[in-house]
RNA sequence: GCGCGAGUGGCGAAAUGGUAGACGCGCUGGCUUCAGGUGCCAGUGCCUGCAAGGGCGUGGGGGUUCGAGUCCCCCCUCGCGCACCA
């Protein structure tokens, strides 16, 4: 090699080079039938077909593929497939903009996203691509729908809910930010009562909770809290308050039925149907006084509403309630710190132990009842009428009857109990949760399987008539204007009775792309198959998913709803497990300068410049250097072209390799084959702890060692700098594909060195020959020595003793205390000093 | 307010309770080239000292321990999430 020319790494040749290569060698194939190895589903959230990969992308395929091809080189049949979720608003939206048809811009987009991402060498199967907007997939969305619709888990209501002005549809909960807006087009969200189609998800509310434990350790945390938090399972009792002059009493449900003897008032959500009929019973002042405060509420937003230290507002609606536990007459009030579509909408009001009642019940001048006696930190007042604090901690009954003397526990309890024996009230739990509202008036989504007859009933659609295709654009207004545009296509929204041929009409709606991505891990399994949503046996062999990437924006939305889904297809018996995704990786988001990229801050990093700089190897070496792979990376602080310098350095270090394929390495340098072996035992370790950072940091290291022993020691011919560098190739492969094959063809094999199976590290090489033992005084370190690792603590204490360090602090003192931690510490301590 | 998580060199970051700062960036010096934004080697936490050495050091304060970045308690700061959910 040194007599000729050496060739420079040049990654733009290499990548050229290995391209098509791969192409034809298909390495990622993963339906062999005949493939008994054990088996990994790795699976990277799929994107969006909106514009060309970007930095984000880049990122998180990169360390889903540094997983996906560990497992490969661990000698698993790996299943890493590739998608698009290709429905939607941003891809309608812009389609609109660009006065282009949504198919042509979307698949257009799809297929330029493909050539980045096989650019990208993403160690996708190719052979199971799946588009969510093809009539073969959004077929089973209908399957599903109609599934569901059997079960009366997909029903259809009329409600408030969240309406986009901007995109004119309606939005699930989940999909209003907390400051009101709308997660797609930044609208502030307004309130409208429509007739929508909801998925039950409230039904598997504690399933949904209490699964999440099975996930912990294995999913983010902050995942696991998050979700618990949006389910917000709350405990307590329903309690029915008779009302004066109405038949029926009203329920409030409260967490608190122990204080049921501090109830001085009732308020009830000024929204909520029971308001208006409860002071259309009232005197017209008062009736007028709560239309005024109606118009009030419903004119402020959400942020108003949700401002913390806003002042209490209401009306009282000149009505009574009874307490069901002492008879006391209760006044109801209309406040909007009551929300209406959470419980009952009605609340019993206990001010002395709960701060929003006491801030009310302050304002408008309303008893303040304690029936806590709460024991004050030092005596100071405690008393919430002076303080103006509610008193939540724990305390005795007081003035509450038969409840006097209870711990906060055992009233609860006891409450309950007396409720229930007069047939007022009884155990309930409540959920922030709410149904999931799955009908969007936009085209570019799957139509809802419904026909609505002349008589106003449902007829699901028949399985055989499947899939129900989107009309073509033509001649259809796809501008937002609150009603889908499918209602317009009259050919398409005109069908016959399927019970007697009379008129009838398509339900002209679309589904949320929400119900699209929350089965598609599924679909992979069998992308092809006409018959079903998926082959239940390949579901046996596959699923489910081993390990999820992707960013933690859809800790709610999408981890939630798939989560869901999952439960329905198993209560349906189409599969056996209960949750999608066994491990859950959120990997950081890629910044500029501190923030987010993005056009207008001028900030944005444009992922094919720096394709083109620095070469696809290198940007993905960065993604996994930068740090662990849930942190932000700030493209500011990392460096590609240091990244590029060490892919050259240690495709170089191949290029010095001069001994043949084969020679046994046994004969080598014995200490690079110490940090070789040592690289091939840890990694593994450091790799499935998700520390795709330090392997890089170890591969630097042995590139670092071998060099050594290439210039100074021994030479390229050394077969023990063969060894190193076949190692460095085949764990080089997981970040750096390109220059990992063109290193291991260097080295004389056949390619893909992705097929190359771990080697065993050998033990007798991972026992270092001396160790570093460290001597400690009074738990400084004064001094070190080298030993073997067989060492005795005799030994090592004689020794320690011995060292000029130890002499040189020890004398004039006395030692006490000597610990031996064999081999690695020797520590004395001493008597002090007065 | 409640709930998660995090604070380590100039920077990105390492560290089963056992040598804090691996690895890399940046910086300094040297060698090679000398057309080099190349390659190679060495140094680089802070203070003190010619040096040997010494002192300090993982947001702050306590504690446990022979030994704490790591475990426990209190506090501060930052980030994220939820937030009038009865």
């Amino acid at each position: 090699m040194t007599e000729h020319e050496e060739a420079t790494f040049d990654f733009a040749k290499i990548q050229e080079k290995w391209l098509p290569i791969w192409d034809e060698l298909e390495p990622f194939r993963s339906d062999d039938p005949n493939d008994t190895r054990d088996r990994k589903y790795v699976l990277d959230m799929f994107p969006y077909p909106s514009g060309d990969l970007h930095m984000g992308h880049a990122e998180a395929y990169a360390l889903g593929d540094v997983i996906a091809r560990y497992w490969r080189h661990r000698n698993f049949n790996v299943l890493h497939p590739i998608g698009w979720d290709s429905f939607g608003l941003p891809a309608e939206n812009a389609a609109i903009k660009r006065g282009l048809n949504p198919v042509t811009w979307t698949y257009d987009n799809i297929e330029q996203q493909k050539k980045s991402m096989r650019r990208y060498a993403a160690s996708f199967d190719w052979t199971r691509v799946l588009h969510t907007s093809d009539p073969e997939y959004y077929k089973w969305n209908q399957w599903l729908f109609l599934e569901m619709y059997k079960k009366g888990l997909a029903y259809r209501k009329d409600s408030w809910v969240n309406w986009d002005p901007v995109d004119q549809t309606v939005l699930a909960n989940e999909q209003v930010l907390p400051d009101g807006t709308s997660e797609r087009s930044g609208a502030m969200v307004v309130k409208k009562k429509l007739t929508q189609w909801y998925f039950k998800i409230t039904d598997y509310a504690d399933r949904l909770l209490d699964d999440l434990d099975k996930l912990e350790g294995s999913w983010p945390s902050k995942v696991l809290s998050m979700q618990r938090n949006w389910i917000g399972r709350s405990q307590g009792a329903d309690v029915q308050f008779a009302i004066e002059g109405r038949d029926e009493p009203v329920t409030v449900f409260t967490t608190r039925p122990d204080t049921l003897f501090g109830a001085t008032f009732m308020v009830v959500a000024p929204d909520a149907d029971l308001a208006t009929e409860l002071v259309a019973g009232a005197d017209a002042a008062t009736q007028a006084a709560f239309a005024e405060y109606l118009t009030e509420v419903q004119k402020s937003n959400e942020i108003e509403r949700q401002s913390t230290d806003r002042p209490k507002t209401g009306v009282f609606l000149g009505r009574f309630g009874i307490n069901p536990l002492n008879g006391e007459k209760l006044p109801i009030w209309a406040a909007d710190y009551v929300l209406a579509d959470y419980g009952h909408g009605a609340i019993m009001a206990v001010p002395a132990h709960d701060q929003r009642d006491l801030d009310f019940a302050l304002k408008f001048d309303l008893p303040v009842k304690i029936v806590v006696d709460v024991p004050s930190a030092d005596g100071e007042d405690n008393d919430p009428r002076t303080t103006g604090i509610a008193t939540g901690g724990e305390g005795v009954m007081v003035n509450s009857g038969d409840l006097d003397g209870l711990t906060k526990k055992d009233a609860i309890a006891k409450a309950i109990d007396i409720l229930g024996a007069r047939g007022t009230g009884s155990k309930a739990t409540n959920f922030r949760l709410r149904d999931w509202l799955i009908s969007r008036q936009r085209y570019w989504g799957t139509p809802i399987p419904i026909i609505h007859g002349a008589d106003g009933v449902e007829i699901p659609v028949a399985f055989d008539q499947l899939p129900v295709e989107l009309p073509p654009t033509e001649g259809l207004n796809l501008q937002p204007k609150g009603q889908s545009p499918l209602g317009a296509a009259e050919n398409w929204v005109n069908v016959p009775d399927p019970r007697d041929e009379s008129p009838a009409r398509r339900d002209p709606d679309t589904m949320d792309t929400f119900v699209d991505s929350s089965w598609y891990f599924l679909r992979f399994l069998s992308p092809r198959d006409s018959t079903q949503a998926f082959d239940p046996a390949e579901a046996k062999k596959w699923a489910p998913v081993d390990q999820y990437v992707g960013g933690v924006t859809h800790a709610i939305l999408h981890l939630l709803y798939a989560r869901f889904i999952t439960k329905v297809l198993f209560d349906l018996g189409h599969i056996d497990f209960e949750e999608p995704f066994t491990a859950l990786l959120n990997q950081g988001m890629v910044l500029m300068d501190g923030s987010a990229m993005s056009k207008s801050k001028g900030n944005l990093v444009r992922l094919s410049d720096q394709l083109e700089e620095h070469g696809v190897d290198a940007i993905r070496l960065t993604m996994a250097f930068a740090g662990p792979p849930e942190d932000d990376i700030d493209w500011a602080d990392v460096s590609p072209s240091a990244s590029n310098k060490f892919l050259a350095r240690a495709w170089r270090m191949a290029q010095d390799v001069t001994s043949a394929v084969g020679a046994d390495p046994a004969t080598g340098d014995t200490g690079l084959r110490r940090v070789t072996h040592g690289v091939l035992a840890e990694a593994p370790v450091l790799i499935e702890g998700f520390k795709f950072n330090v392997v890089v940091a170890r591969l630097m290291e042995l590139v670092n060692a071998t060099r050594k022993v290439i210039d100074t020691g021994a030479g390229g011919s050394d077969p023990a700098v063969r060894e190193a560098a076949e190692t460095v190739a085949m764990i080089l492969d997981v970040y750096a594909p390109y220059t990992a094959e063109d290193m291991w063809e260097m080295l004389g094999h056949a390619p893909s060195v992705s097929r190359v199976v771990w080697p065993t590290a050998d033990p007798t090489l991972l026992v270092q020959d001396s160790v570093t033992c460290v001597v400690q005084v009074d738990g400084k370190v004064r001094d070190k020595f080298d030993v073997s690792p067989n060492a005795t603590e005799e030994e090592l204490e004689a020794t320690a003793m011995q060292t000029a360090g130890v002499i040189r602090t020890l004398a004039g003192r006395e030692v006490v205390n000597v610990i031996v931690r064999a081999p690695k510490i020797v520590s004395i301590t001493t008597k002090p000093s007065d």
